[in-house]
RNA sequence: GGAUGCUUAGCUCAGCUGGGAGAGCAUCACCCUUACAAGGUGGGGGUCGGGGGUUCGAGCCCCUCAGCAUCCACCA
C-alpha cells in the first residue's frame, strides 16, 4: 500500500543503484536496432549546475523513450579536462596551500592535476546518480584517456600531412594572466568605458603635425609607421615624409593605404603590426618590422624605454601624462567600445604577435557546409540554429589550437635539438633523446571536437564504433553550438566521413526568476542538489524539460518545482486508489469495447488520443507539448472525470461492470506510468512496482502504441452531455449560495438517447432527486437549463422570475451567435472560398441555433 | 554594423501547417465530499506591443515602427 502522501525522499532513495547493478544503463543487445547519444562531457572543474541538469535531463528521457521503444540504446558518459579552467583552479589551490607554483615542474603539476580529477569525477558521478541518468558507465571516457590521446595524435598528425594544420606567427588572442594563447571565440567582446587619445605627430621637417587617435597609446613604442588615405586631401602632401612618434621620439615614416577610413577618427591611423590584427597586415604590406612590446603578463618589455615592467594600463595612464606635458596631447575623448576579455578569467586580452599551431578551417569548413545540402546532413531543432552554425562556418577564421599549458593533450611535434627541424608524429621519434618535444598543450575544444567517435574507439575499428557511430542525436545548449557542435561536425566529416550525430537538439538557458543569466558574481545560480533535496529529482527533471519551448530560454522559479511535485502528488495519489481499490484477484486483460460501459470506451478513447499525441511530441522533442497532453488527461478526463464517475459503477452489484471499470482504471494507471517515466524514472518505477502484475522493472516496459481499435467516440455526446449537466447543477448552487451537497429536484428532457446509468450518474453527482424526466417542463416553476442536447429544469421556490431572467439571457447570446453565423454565410466569398466542410459547420451551427431560439422564445412567451 | 529570439491574463509561459484565445501560479467564492487541503468545485481577469497590408477570415502570413534579450563583428 503506497503512503498517502508522495515523498521523493524515500521513493528515489535506492532505485538508482539498483537500476545500474541489474545492468539496464548497459548497451550491447544486438537484438535490437542501436540508438546512441554521448553526453557533454562537463568540465572536472566544479559542480554541475543547473544548466548541466536540464541538457543531461533531456538526453536522459531521449534515452528511456528509445530504450522503451525496444533500441539498444547507448548513453555514453564522460567528462572533459577542460584545460585552462582546471589547469587555473589547481594552481589556485596548489597557491592556497601554500606550494611555490613557480618553482614546480610539469610531471608534479599533471599529478596534482590527475588527483583533482579524480575527486572532482567522484562528485560529479554522485550528481548523475541523484538525477537518474542512464548512463552506461562501462563506456565511460575521460578527454585525457589514453585512447582517446591517441584520437587526438593521430587527428593532429593527419591535419598536419594533409596541409590544414601549420605552424605560424600571427596575431592572436594572448591571455596575460593565463599566459597562454586563446582562439577567437574564447574572447568576449563587451561594450567597455574608455578613452580615445588625440595625439600630435610633429611632421619632420615642418612646423606641421598630424592628428593620430588612439585607444591604446601604450602600444605606441610598437609603431612603425602613421598611415592615412591615398585620396585623403588633406595629407596627399605628407606621404612619404615623416613623423615623430610622440611616445619615444621615433620617426616613422607616413605611407598611404586605401586600409584608413577618411571619415573615421582624423583620418591618420598609427600603424602597430605586432599588436592588432588589420595593423599586421599592413606591416606585412609594405615589410615592416613588427616589434613586440609586452612580456607575457603584458607588462611593457625592453622597447619601452623607462616604462619597461610597468603595467600596460599603468604605462598608459604615465605615457599620456608625459606626452601632455610634451604638449603633444590634442585632447581625450570619453568612449564605449568593444574590448576583448578572456572568456574564462575576463581578463583584458592582448592582440600579440605570437608563434602558434593552427587548424586551416577554410576548407573543413565548406566540407561541413556542403554536407548539410547532402542527405547525411546534421538536422537541426529547432531548425533556426542552422543558421547559428552556417553563419560562423562561412566566416570562421582559422583556429588557434595551441595553448602554453601543461594540462592538457601535448602537441605530437619534435623539435631536433641540432637543427630545429620539426617533426610531427603520431609516435615519438625512434631517436627521441635527440629531440625535444613541443611543450604546448591542445585547446580543450580539440579533443571534445572528436567526442562522438573516440569515445568510440576511433582511430581503431571497434565493434562500438561500428554499431554506435554515427550517433543518433545530441543535446547541448545554443551557446557552444560555435565552441562544439560546429567543430564536432567539421572534424567528423574529415576523418569518418560521417556527420557526427543525425540530430542536434538545442535547448536554452536556464536563467533566474528576474529572467538574468546565472553567474558566479550575481551569486543567482542554483544548485541542482539543493533542488532535488526539496522536490526531488523528478520534480526538478519535469520542470526543467516541461516548461518552455524548445531552443528557448526559461527561468528557474521555484514555484513551478513546487507545482511539478504537487502534480506527481497527484499521479501518486490517484494511483493509491487504484491501487487501494483492485481487487487481490485482479488480472490486467486485452479491452473488450463491447464489455465496457460509455463512460470506460469515452476514456479510454480520451487515454488512447493522449498517447498518439505524447508520442508524436516526443518524436519531435517537443517535451513542453507531450507533458502538457499527459498532464490534461491525468487532471482532467483521469482524475477530474473518470475516476470519480468509475465510484457509481463500483458501488453496483454488476460483475461485469465492476470488472470492466477495474480493467479501464489500470490500464489508464498503467498508461500514465509508462507515459511519465522518462521525465520521472523515480517515481514512475515506485509505483510500476506496486501495480498488481509487473516486469522487474519499468525500464524493461515497451512505450504504449495508441491503438485505433479503442478510440471509439460513439458515445461522446452522452458522457459530455452528462458532464455539462453536473456542471450546471454545480453552478446553480453556487450562484444561489445553495450548500454544495443541498439535494435538489431536477426535471430533464432529454433530446438525444442517454445511456442507461445516465440519471445514476447524475444523481450521485448532484445530489438531486430527478422527478420527471423527458417531459414538457416548461411550465414548472424553477430555473431552466437550456443544453443542445437536453433541457433540465431546476426546481426551486426562487421560481418564474429567475427562469424568465435566464431565458432572456440566453436567447441574447443565441441572437449573437446567429449574427455572427448569418454575417459569414451571406459572404459569398465566405462561401466560395472556405473549404466546405467550414461552411457547412456554420450552416448546421446556425440551423441549431435558430431551432434553439424558436424553442426559447416560445417557451418565454409561455411563461409570460 | 549584421543576425536571431521575444512582446498573449496580475506574474511565468503555451498556442502545430491561418477557421471565435489556453495552462501553472496568484486572486475571489464555496467545500476537511471515504485517492489527494501540496486538495476539490466554481468565478473574475486578455481591443494577443503600435500601425499598415494580404485573406471570406489574422495571435498565427507580409511590411513597418517601438521596446527587451542574446549572438556575431578588427573600424584606429
Amino acid at each position: 500500500m503506497l503512503d498517502k502522501r508522495y515523498d521523493p525522499h524515500q521513493v528515489e532513495a535506492g532505485k538508482y543503484d539498483s537500476w545500474k547493478s541489474k545492468g539496464y544503463f548497459t548497451a550491447g543487445d544486438k537484438t535490437k536496432q542501436p540508438f546512441s547519444i554521448v553526453i557533454p562531457p562537463p568540465n572536472v572543474t566544479g559542480k554541475l549546475h543547473i544548466g548541466h541538469t536540464i541538457d543531461t535531463t533531456i538526453q536522459d528521457i531521449i534515452a528511456r523513450y528509445k530504450r522503451m521503444q525496444g533500441y539498444d540504446v547507448l548513453y555514453l558518459p564522460g567528462m572533459d579536462h577542460a584545460g585552462i579552467a582546471t589547469q587555473a583552479k589547481v594552481m589556485q589551490k596548489l597557491v592556497q596551500n601554500g606550494v611555490d607554483v613557480t618553482k614546480i615542474t610539469r610531471d608534479e603539476f599533471l599529478k596534482w592535476a590527475w588527483d583533482w580529477k579524480k575527486e572532482y569525477a567522484e562528485s560529479i558521478h554522485e550528481q548523475w546518480a541523484k538525477m537518474g541518468l542512464s548512463l552506461d558507465y562501462t563506456r565511460e571516457r575521460f578527454t585525457l584517456d589514453e585512447g582517446l590521446n591517441y584520437a587526438v595524435r593521430t587527428v593532429f598528425v593527419e591535419l598536419y600531412k594533409k596541409g590544414l594544420l601549420y605552424q605560424g606567427e600571427k596575431i592572436i588572442s594572448w591571455d596575460p594572466v593565463q599566459q597562454t594563447a586563446l582562439s577567437n571565440i574564447e574572447v568576449i567582446h563587451q561594450d567597455d568605458k574608455g578613452n580615445m587619445f588625440y595625439f600630435k605627430y610633429p611632421i619632420v621637417g615642418t612646423n606641421e603635425y598630424l592628428t593620430v587617435a588612439t585607444t591604446r597609446p601604450e602600444t605606441m613604442f610598437g609603431d612603425v609607421c602613421v598611415v592615412v588615405n591615398p585620396k585623403d586631401e588633406r595629407y596627399k602632401k605628407f606621404v612619404g615624409m615623416k613623423v615623430i612618434n610622440p611616445a619615444n621620439g621615433d620617426e616613422l615614416p607616413i605611407i598611404a593605404d586605401e586600409y584608413v577610413d577618411l571619415e573615421f577618427g582624423t583620418g591618420a591611423m598609427k600603424c602597430t603590426p605586432a599588436h592588432d590584427p588589420n595593423d599586421f597586415i599592413i606591416g606585412e604590406k609594405y615589410g615592416f618590422a613588427k616589434p613586440i612590446i609586452f612580456n607575457k603578463d603584458a607588462t611593457m618589455n625592453s622597447l619601452c624605454g623607462k616604462y619597461e615592467g610597468m603595467d600596460r594600463f599603468e604605462c598608459r595612464k604615465a605615457l599620456v601624462q608625459q606626452i601632455k606635458e610634451d604638449g603633444n596631447l590634442v585632447k581625450i575623448e570619453d568612449i564605449i567600445h568593444p574590448v576583448g576579455h578572456s572568456e574564462r578569467n575576463n581578463c583584458v586580452v592582448e592582440p600579440m604577435l605570437s608563434k602558434q599551431w593552427f587548424v586551416k578551417m577554410r576548407p573543413l569548413a565548406d566540407q561541413a557546409l556542403a554536407n548539410q545540402k547532402k542527405s547525411g546532413k546534421v538536422n537541426f531543432v529547432p531548425e533556426r540554429f542552422e543558421k547559428v552554425f552556417t553563419q560562423w562556418m562561412e566566416n570562421v577564421e582559422d583556429w588557434c589550437v595551441s595553448r602554453q599549458l601543461w594540462w592538457g593533450h601535448r602537441i605530437p611535434a619534435y623539435y631536433n635539438k641540432k637543427t630545429g627541424e620539426v617533426v610531427v608524429s603520431v609516435e615519438p621519434p625512434k631517436d627521441i633523446e635527440n629531440y625535444e618535444q613541443e611543450s604546448d598543450v591542445l585547446d580543450t575544444w580539440f579533443s571534445s571536437a572528436l567526442w562522438p567517435f573516440s569515445t568510440m574507439g576511433w582511430p581503431n575499428k571497434t565493434a562500438d564504433y561500428d554499431r554506435y557511430f554515427p550517433t543518433n542525436v545530441l543535446v547541448t545548449g545554443y551557446d557552444i553550438i560555435f565552441f562544439w557542435v560546429s567543430r564536432m561536425i567539421f572534424q567528423s566529416l574529415e576523418f569518418t566521413k560521417h556527420a557526427p550525430f543525425k540530430e542536434v537538439v538545442i535547448h536554452g538557458l536556464v536563467r533566474d526568476a528576474q529572467g538574468r543569466k546565472m553567474s558566479k558574481s550575481l551569486g543567482n545560480g542554483i544548485d541542482p542538489i539543493q533542488v532535488i533535496e526539496q522536490y526531488g529529482a523528478d520534480a526538478l527533471r519535469y520542470f526543467l524539460t516541461t516548461n518552455s519551448t524548445p531552443g528557448q530560454d526559461m527561468r528557474y522559479i521555484d514555484e513551478k518545482v513546487q507545482a511539478s511535485a504537487n502534480y506527481l502528488n497527484k499521479i501518486w495519489n490517484s494511483a493509491r486508489y487504484v491501487l487501494g481499490i483492485l481487487p487481490e484477484s485482479f488480472k490486467e486483460e486485452e479491452l473488450d469495447l463491447s464489455k465496457l460501459s460509455p463512460l470506460d470506451r469515452w476514456v479510454i478513447n480520451r487515454l488512447e488520443t493522449t498517447i498518439k499525441n505524447v508520442t508524436y511530441n516526443m518524436d519531435r522533442y517537443d517535451f513542453n507539448a507531450a507533458s502538457s497532453h499527459l498532464y490534461n488527461f491525468v487532471y482532467d478526463d483521469f482524475c477530474s472525470n473518470y475516476l470519480e464517475m468509475s465510484k457509481v459503477a463500483l458501488n453496483s452489484n454488476d460483475e461485469n461492470k465492476i470488472n470492466a471499470t477495474y480493467q479501464t482504471l489500470f490500464k489508464c494507471l498503467k498508461n500514465i506510468i509508462l507515459l511519465i517515466y522518462p521525465y520521472t524514472p523515480f517515481i514512475a518505477e515506485e509505483l510500476y512496482q506496486n501495480l498488481p502484475a509487473h516486469l522487474e522493472s519499468v525500464m524493461l516496459e515497451s512505450y504504449p502504441l495508441f491503438d485505433k481499435k479503442l478510440m471509439d467516440t460513439t458515445n461522446d455526446k452522452e458522457v459530455e452531455l452528462l458532464f455539462d449537466l453536473i456542471k450546471d447543477v454545480r453552478n446553480y448552487k453556487i450562484d444561489n449560495k445553495l450548500a454544495p451537497n443541498l439535494s435538489l429536484q431536477l426535471s430533464i428532457n432529454f433530446k438525444i438517447k442517454v445511456f442507461d446509468d445516465f440519471l445514476t450518474y447524475l444523481k450521485r453527482f448532484t445530489f438531486s432527486d430527478i422527478k420527471e424526466v423527458g417531459k414538457e417542463i416548461v411550465n414548472s416553476q424553477g430555473d431552466l437549463f437550456m443544453h443542445p442536447h437536453a433541457d433540465m429544469l431546476i426546481n426551486n421556490e426562487s421560481g418564474k422570475a429567475e427562469m424568465i431572467e435566464r431565458i432572456k439571457k440566453e436567447i441574447a447570446t443565441l441572437e449573437n451567435e446567429i449574427a455572427r453565423c448569418e454575417k459569414m454565410l451571406s459572404n459569398p466569398n465566405f462561401i466560395d472560398k472556405a473549404p466546405k466542410e467550414k461552411v457547412e459547420l456554420e450552416q448546421n451551427k446556425l440551423a441549431s441555433h435558430k431551432k434553439n431560439l424558436e424553442d426559447l422564445t416560445a417557451k418565454l412567451k409561455n411563461l409570460q
